[in-house]
DNA sequence: ATCTTTACTGACCAGGTGGTCAGTAAAGGA
DNA sequence: TCCTTTACTGACCACCTGGTCAGTAAAGAT
C-alpha cells in the first residue's frame, strides 16, 4: 500500500510526514488541503498521491503512525502505578498534559480526529483505537484498591465520573492548548494537575470510606 | 440588514428559516451548502441572497432566533427553583434534554454553532450567548442553600465541577441524540435524569456535610 | 548504444463553493 | 398608456477541491 513511500530516505519521509499532519491538525480531516499539504512538504501535486494513494489512506496512516508515538509516550506511565485509583488517574493525567504540550501538533490530529471527523472514516478510526483504549482501561483496574471504596459504590460508575470530569478539564484547555509557548509548558501541566487534584479531593470524599 | 426577508409572509419565513437550520444542523457553518438551503427550501440561489446578504449573516441571523427559542423553552426552568445545588441543576438538566429531543435539530444547530465554528465567527458567537450564558449562572447562585456544604469546599470549585459531568454527559449522547425516534424521547430524558441522579449522589457525598 | 523499467511530475479534470448582477416581470403612479 | 420602481431571478464567475495520467528523465540491463 505505502511500499513507495516507504522506500524514500527516512529524512525525506518525516518531513512530509510532518508537513501532513501540521495541516490536518489546523483544520481536521475535511477542512484539511492536500494542495496545502504539498505546498508545505514542498513536493508535487501528484507524489503526493503516489506516496498515498487517497488523502483518506494518508490520513490513516499517519492515524497509525500517531497512535504509535502516542502509546509510546504513555507507556510510562505503566512504570508506576498507584494502587490508589486517584494517584493512578493524576499520574496518567499528567503524562497526557506533558504529550499535549510537549507535541501539540499530534494532541490536536488526535483531538480533531475523534471529534472533527466524517462518518467515512469512523469506522476505520475504531478499529484502529478500540485495541489501545482497550489496554488503557484494563490497566487502570489492574491491582487497583478496591477496599478504599465505600460499601454503596459501584466502582464501575465512579470511574466513569472520574473520567467524565477528565475529559471535561481537558477539552476545557483544548483551545489554550494550541497557542501554548514553550516555556509556559510546564507551568500549565502542573496547574492542570492541581485542577485536578481539586476536584479529585471532592470525588474521593464522595467514593471512599 | 435583514428588512427584505422580513417583509415576506411569515409562513413563508418560517419555511426558509427551517430549510437552512436543518442544512446547518446537519453539516456545522462550513459544510453547510447553500445551494443545498435553496434547493431544500425551493427558492432560487440570487433570492437566498437577496434576503440575508451573505452565508454568514443569514448564519447569525438563525442564530439569534434559535436562542429566542432556546431561552423561552428554558425559562421553565425557572418557575420552580430548588434551593438545594443538585435538585435545581438536575431540575434543569431534565428540561435541557428534553429540549434536546423535543428540538432536535436547534439542538444539533447550538451544538455544531458552539463545537464546529471557524474563528471567523467566534466572536460574534461570544457576543450573542454571553449574556444569556451570565445570566443562566447568575439564576443558579440565587437563593442557592449554601448550609450543607461542607467547610473547606469552595462553592465555585463545585459548581464547576457539576458542570464539567453534566456537560461531559450532553457531550456523549449527543450522537444518539440525532437518531432518536419521536416516542423512544420521554425514556431517554429519564434515562438521562437517571445516569445524572447516580453521579451527583456520589458528588453529593463529596460535597455534603 | 539501445531498450526497458522505474520513479516521479504537473497540467488538467469534473464537481463543488459562496457570491453577483444584468435582466425580467409585475405593481404603482401620472 | 407609458414610465418608474420594486422584488426577484438564474446564468454566470472566480476560486478551490481531491484525484488522474500521459509524459519525462534517469538508472539499469543487454
Amino acid at each position: 500500500m505505502y511500499e513507495n513511500f516507504e522506500r524514500i530516505p527516512p529524512d525525506e519521509q518525516a518531513r512530509i510526514l510532518e508537513s501532513c499532519l501540521e495541516e490536518f491538525a489546523l483544520h481536521g480531516y475535511e477542512k484539511a488541503s492536500t494542495n496545502a499539504m504539498v505546498k508545505r512538504a514542498n513536493i508535487p501535486k501528484g507524489t503526493l498521491f503516489f506516496y498515498f494513494g487517497s488523502k483518506k489512506d494518508l490520513y490513516l496512516y499517519l492515524i497509525d503512525r500517531a497512535v504509535e508515538r502516542f502509546v509510546a509516550f504513555m507507556s510510562q506511565a505503566n512504570d508506576e502505578l498507584p494502587s490508589d485509583l486517584f494517584e493512578r488517574l493524576l499520574h496518567r493525567s499528567k503524562i497526557r498534559f506533558q504529550f499535549a504540550i510537549q507535541e501539540p501538533n499530534l494532541y490536536q490530529f488526535f483531538y480533531h480526529a475523534l471529534i472533527n471527523t466524517p462518518e467515512s472514516i469512523q469506522s476505520d478510526l475504531q478499529s484502529r483505537y478500540s485495541t489501545y483504549a482497550l489496554a488503557s482501561r484494563q490497566s487502570l483496574y489492574e491491582g487497583l484498591d478496591r477496599s478504599k471504596f465505600k460499601d454503596g459504590i459501584d466502582i464501575e460508575q465512579a470511574i466513569e465520573l472520574v473520567y467524565l470530569v477528565l475529559e471535561g478539564i481537558l477539552s476545557r484547555y483544548a483551545g489554550l492548548l494550541k497557542k501554548i509557548q514553550p516555556d509556559e509548558g510546564l507551568q500549565l501541566v502542573e496547574k492542570l494537575t492541581d485542577e485536578c487534584r481539586g476536584y479529585f479531593e471532592i470525588l474521593k470524599q464522595g467514593m471512599y470510606k
